[in-house]
DNA sequence: GCAATTTGTGCACGCGGGTGCAAGAACCAA
DNA sequence: TTGGTTCTTGCACCCGCGTGCACAAATTGC
C-alpha cells in the first residue's frame, strides 16, 4: 500500500474533522512544513509542491486548525463581544457591523450575555482564559464594572468601550463626541422653535447619559438661561420610559407641559411617544415633540417617524479594526461625528 | 534565590497572561500535573495540595489556558451560532436566551453574521477550524444552504437549526410544532368570529412559512371550505410587509377587504399594522385584526397590543444544551409547544 | 562549467495542557 | 509488623501547528 492511499483511507475512517496536515503531507509527497507553507501566504514554496499541496488537501479536505494555530502564535483572532442589554434594538445594529467587519478583517467574534452583574467579570477571565486579542463592551453598566474589573482585566489584551465613552485608563473608547451630537439636537431643537424641553434620561450612574443630559442642560441654559427639567429611568427600557413619562405627564398642569422631550436614545423616545399618545392623549409632534438617539429600524417607521442621531457604526467598527491590527496612529477615538436625522415627531 | 521568588519574578516579567502551570507548580512546589488536577474537579488530590496550588495560583494570578486543552481534548466548548437576519428583534432574544443558557453550561457562543449569501459555507468552515462542538443557525435563508453546506459541515460535530424545521437529514432541529402553533391561532381566529383572513407570508422559498401558511389554508378550509387569501414579501421585514399590505389593501374593493391578517411572524405583522393604519387609515382590530408569532418585546406595547404565540425559548435552548452534552435521550425536539398571547390586535 | 546566490525544503523544538499508567505514600486489617 | 488497598503524584507522550535555522536544490553570473 503507497502512503498515498494509506492516507485517504486514514481520512475517510477519521471521518470526524480528524485531518491533519501530517495526513495531507503523506498524499502530497511532502513533509508537513510544506503543508504549512501552502496555506501560509508570503511563504517560499515552489509552484510544484503548492499544486500537490493542494490537490491533497482538496481531496482529503483539509484545512489547517485555528486552535493549534493560535495556540502556537498566542493570537487567537478572536474577540469577546460583551453585551448586557439584549432589550434595545440597537444592539442588534452594533452587532451586525461588529461582527461583519471583524470577520472580513480575520476575526470572529465571542458573543458574552453578561446580563448578570457577575458575569462582567466572568466573562472578562474566559476572555482571558480564551485568548481574546480584545473584549469589546457594548453596554451600559460596564463602567463600574470596568474598574473593579481592570484588575483581571489586565490579562485581557486589550480592553474596548464600543459606543460610549470611559473614564477607565485602561481602556479604549470607540464613540460619538457626546458634546458634539448633543450640541447638533440641542441646536435643531432650538431652531424649530421649541420653548420647554424634558429630558429623559436613562441610569443615573453612568457616564455616558451625564455626558448627553448635562450638555443639552448647559446649552439650554447658555441659550435661555432657565434648566431644562428632566426625568430619568433605571434602566434603557421602553416599558419604563412609557410609565415614567405617564407618570410626570399625567400629573402636570397644562401650563407647564413640555412641548418637546428631548430623549437619551431611541428606545427611551419610543416609550415616551406611547405614553404621549396612548397613556394622556396627546399627538406627536403637535402637542409634544420627541427626539431621540441611535436611530434604530424601527425608528423610521410611520408609526414614530422619530428624529434621532445616528452613530457612524461602520466606521467605528473599522477603527476597531485598526485597534486590532495595532496599526495605532494615535488618532482620537472618542469624537466619531454622526448624523442627525429629521423626521416628523420633532 | 529559591524557585519560588524566581516563578514570582518570572511571572511579574511576563505580565501579559503568560503564566502557565509550570510556574504555579514551581511556587507550589509540586509537579505541573498537580497543578492541572487543582483545577479538575473529580480529580484525585490531597487537600494538602490543593491548597498549596491554589494560593500559588492566586497568588500568580494563573487561570487554565482553554485553547490549550481544547487543542488537547478536541473539545472546544464553543458553540458557533450563525445568524443571517439582523434585522428581526426576535433574534435578540433568541441570542440573549442561547448565550445565557449555555455560558450557564459551560459553553461560549461565536456569532457568525452569514449575512451575505456565501458567508454561511465560509462559516461553516471556520466554525470547523475553531473546532466547535456545535453550529447553530438561526435564520431564514439556511434551508437551501444547509444541504449544499452539508457536504463541508459533515466535518462540523453536530449542525442544529433553532427555531426552525430543517428536512435536512444532516440536521437536528430544535423548534415548536408548526402545526400544533398553527391549529392554536387558527382555532383563535376562528372563534373570535373572523371571516375573511388574509395569511402574510415571508419568503416562499422556505419550508418554515410553508408550514405555517399550508397548516392554516388547510385548517381554514376543513372549516370553511374556501381557501383564504395570502400575500407574501420576499423578506422579513416590517417595511416590506408595511408596502406589499398597503399595496394589497388598496386595490381591494371594500367587500373583499379582509377581516384578520394572520402574519407569519411579529415582524410582519407590525407592519401589516402600521399599513393598515397609517397607508390606509382604518383601525386594529375593529376594520382588521391582525395576528403575529414570536411575541417579541415590542408586541406587548400599547402601539401593537400584538396577539401572537410566544415560543419556549429557554426549553429549547436547554434542549440544546442537552444535545451538546450528548444526553440524547432521543426525544423529539422539532415538537416543542408554545403559547398564545392575546391582546387587542385580535 | 564552476562558484555565488537565490530559492525551496526538512527538522528540532515549542505553545499549554490532557491522558493513562506506574511508582510512591498513606492507610487498613490481621 | 506485614501484606494488601487506596490515595497521590510524577512522567512520557500526544493534540496540530508555528518559528528559526541549516541544508539541499535551482538559478544566476562569469
Amino acid at each position: 500500500m503507497t502512503n498515498a492511499t494509506e492516507a485517504i483511507l486514514v481520512a475517510d475512517k477519521t471521518n470526524l474533522g480528524a485531518i491533519t496536515a501530517d495526513d495531507v503531507a503523506r498524499l502530497a509527497g511532502v513533509s508537513r512544513w510544506t503543508v504549512n507553507r501552502a496555506f501560509k501566504k508570503d511563504a517560499s514554496i515552489s509552484q510544484t509542491s503548492l499544486d500537490k499541496v493542494m490537490a491533497a488537501s482538496d481531496q482529503l479536505g483539509y484545512v489547517p486548525d485555528l486552535l493549534a494555530a493560535s495556540l502556537a502564535t498566542n493570537k487567537s483572532n478572536l474577540v469577546s463581544l460583551l453585551v448586557d442589554d439584549f432589550s434595545n434594538p440597537h444592539k442588534l445594529i452594533m452587532m451586525e457591523r461588529l461582527t461583519r467587519i471583524l470577520r472580513k478583517n480575520g476575526w470572529d467574534t465571542l458573543l458574552v450575555n453578561t446580563n448578570n452583574e457577575e458575569d462582567a467579570s466572568a466573562a472578562l477571565l474566559n476572555a482571558r482564559q480564551r485568548r481574546v486579542d480584545a473584549a469589546v463592551l457594548i453596554g451600559i453598566s460596564f463602567n463600574d464594572h470596568a474598574l473593579s474589573a481592570a484588575h483581571s482585566a489586565q490579562r485581557v489584551n486589550k480592553l474596548i468601550v464600543f459606543a460610549r465613552t470611559s473614564e477607565n485608563p485602561d481602556t479604549i473608547s470607540i464613540c460619538c463626541d457626546d458634546q458634539i451630537a448633543m450640541t447638533t439636537i440641542t441646536n435643531y431643537v432650538i431652531e424649530k422653535g421649541y420653548k420647554r424641553p424634558l429630558f429623559l434620561a436613562g441610569p443615573q450612574t453612568i457616564s455616558a447619559h451625564l455626558g448627553r443630559k448635562e450638555t443639552f442642560s448647559r446649552l439650554w441654559e447658555a441659550q435661555f438661561n432657565v434648566t431644562p427639567d428632566f426625568i430619568s429611568v433605571p434602566i434603557y427600557d421602553p416599558v419604563r420610559a412609557y410609565e415614567r413619562t405617564k407618570e410626570y405627564l399625567e400629573d402636570l398642569p397644562i401650563e407647564m407641559r413640555p412641548d418637546v422631550i428631548v430623549c437619551e436614545n431611541d428606545a427611551l423616545a419610543m416609550g415616551a411617544i406611547n405614553a404621549i399618545r396612548y397613556a394622556v392623549g396627546l399627538r406627536v409632534p403637535q402637542d409634544i415633540a420627541v427626539t431621540g438617539f441611535d436611530d434604530i429600524p424601527q425608528a423610521s417607521g410611520p408609526e414614530y417617524r422619530l428624529t434621532s442621531y445616528r452613530q457612524p457604526i461602520t466606521a467605528m467598527a473599522e477603527a476597531l479594526v485598526t485597534i486590532l491590527k495595532g496599526d495605532d496612529t494615535g488618532e482620537t477615538l472618542d469624537k466619531f461625528v454622526g448624523t442627525l436625522i429629521s423626521r416628523e415627531s420633532a
